[in-house]
DNA sequence: GGTAGACCTGGACGC
DNA sequence: GCGTCCAGGTCTACC
C-alpha cells in the first residue's frame, strides 16, 4: 500500500469539491456515502492500470494506491490528483466579491470553487459531450459502456480505466454507435479521439493555457458536438468562470428564482448574472438556489 | 443574427 | 410486450 497526504491551497473543502457536480457518479469514479471515500481507476502513462482511493484530510487529500509503485507512477498520481482537485487553484478574489451576495455565503463558508476534474482534459470533453441533448442516466450509461468497451482493466477486478484516445480512434463511428449507445454523438466521439491520439489537438495544452476565456471558448467550440452551453460547462471545468452554462435545468432556476416559474430564455439567465462579469459562472453555479428539483 | 427541424437514446405511459 | 411520446444541446439550412 502507497498512501500519502497532497496538500492543498487553503481555504479547501474536500466534500465541496467532491459534490460540486455529477461527476463523481460518472466511471471510472466510484464514491462511497458511508466513508466519503471517492476512488478513480487510474492507467498510468506506462500502461498500469490502479485504484486510487481519495479521502478527507481536512486541509488536503488523503490519497491510498494498493501495490508498490515507482517513483514516475508517484509523480503521475500526485500530479493527476493535484489537477482533479485543483489544490493549487486559489479563489480569493472570487470570494472577495462573493461577500456582497447573500445569496454567495455558502460559497465562502464552504470554500466553494473547485469543479472536480478528471485526470486528462480529453476525458472531461467526452463525458461533456455525452452530458449534451439527453437525460443524466444515458450519460451514465454512455461512459460506463465507452469504459467497459475500451477501457483498460484493473487486475484482479471488473473496474476498467477510462479509454485512451488511441483506443477509442482505433474503433470506429459504427461500433461506437452500436456497442456505446451514443447515437449521434458517435460521429462526434470518434473525430474527437482520431484528432487528439494523431497529436493535432492538444487537449491537455489547454489546462494550462494564458489565453483569454473567450479565445479559449472558440477553441472548445471548434470541437464537433460542443456548443455554448458543453462549452462553458468545460470553461468551469478550466477554473474559468466568463460563461454559464446554460441548459434546460439552469432555465429551470432562474425561472424559479426570479420569475415564478415563468418561461425563460438563456437572455435572461445571462441577464440576471451579468453583474457578476468575470465570475458570473461561479455565481451561477453556486448560487443559493430556491429550486432545488421535483 | 435568429429560428426551425433533424439528430438518437431511454424512460414513462397507455394499451 | 409493444407502440408512442417526450426530454435533452448541437448543427445546418434558411430567412
Amino acid at each position: 500500500m502507497t498512501n500519502f497526504i497532497l496538500p492543498a491551497r487553503l481555504p479547501f473543502n474536500y466534500l465541496s469539491v467532491v459534490n460540486s457536480h455529477g461527476w463523481r457518479q460518472l466511471a471510472p469514479f466510484g464514491f462511497d456515502e458511508n466513508t466519503s471515500t471517492l476512488s478513480y481507476t487510474f492507467r498510468a502513462s506506462n500502461g498500469r492500470v490502479m485504484q486510487i482511493n481519495m479521502n478527507d484530510a481536512r486541509t488536503g487529500v488523503a490519497v491510498d494506491v494498493k501495490g508498490r509503485l515507482s517513483k514516475l507512477e508517484v509523480n503521475e498520481i500526485r500530479e493527476a490528483i493535484t489537477w482533479m482537485f485543483a489544490l493549487d487553484a486559489d479563489y480569493s478574489s472570487f470570494y472577495e466579491v462573493a461577500r456582497r451576495e447573500q445569496k454567495l455565503r455558502k460559497a465562502i463558508k464552504f470554500a466553494y470553487g473547485r469543479v472536480l476534474r478528471s485526470p486528462t482534459l480529453f476525458e472531461d470533453v467526452v463525458k461533456t459531450l455525452f452530458t449534451t441533448n439527453t437525460l443524466w442516466g444515458a450519460t451514465k450509461n454512455m461512459t460506463k459502456k465507452l469504459i467497459a468497451s475500451f477501457g483498460d482493466p484493473l487486475p484482479g477486478s471488473d473496474l476498467k480505466a477510462f479509454p485512451t484516445p488511441e483506443s477509442i480512434a482505433a474503433s470506429s463511428p459504427e461500433v461506437l454507435k452500436e456497442t456505446v449507445r451514443v447515437g449521434y454523438r458517435a460521429p462526434a466521439l470518434h473525430e474527437l479521439a482520431v484528432r487528439v491520439a494523431s497529436g493535432e489537438l492538444d487537449l491537455e495544452s489547454l489546462k494550462q493555457s494564458t489565453l483569454p476565456s473567450l479565445e479559449l471558448r472558440k477553441e472548445l467550440l471548434k470541437i464537433n458536438g460542443i456548443g455554448p452551453y458543453a462549452a462553458a460547462n468545460l470553461l468551469l471545468i478550466l477554473g474559468r468562470s466568463d460563461y454559464i452554462p446554460i441548459d434546460s435545468w439552469a432555465l429551470k432556476l432562474v425561472s424559479y428564482e426570479w420569475y415564478e416559474g415563468g418561461p425563460v430564455t438563456a437572455k435572461e439567465v445571462e441577464r440576471a448574472f451579468e453583474k457578476w462579469g468575470m465570475y458570473k459562472g461561479f455565481a451561477f453555479w453556486f448560487w443559493d438556489w430556491k429550486y432545488t428539483g421535483g
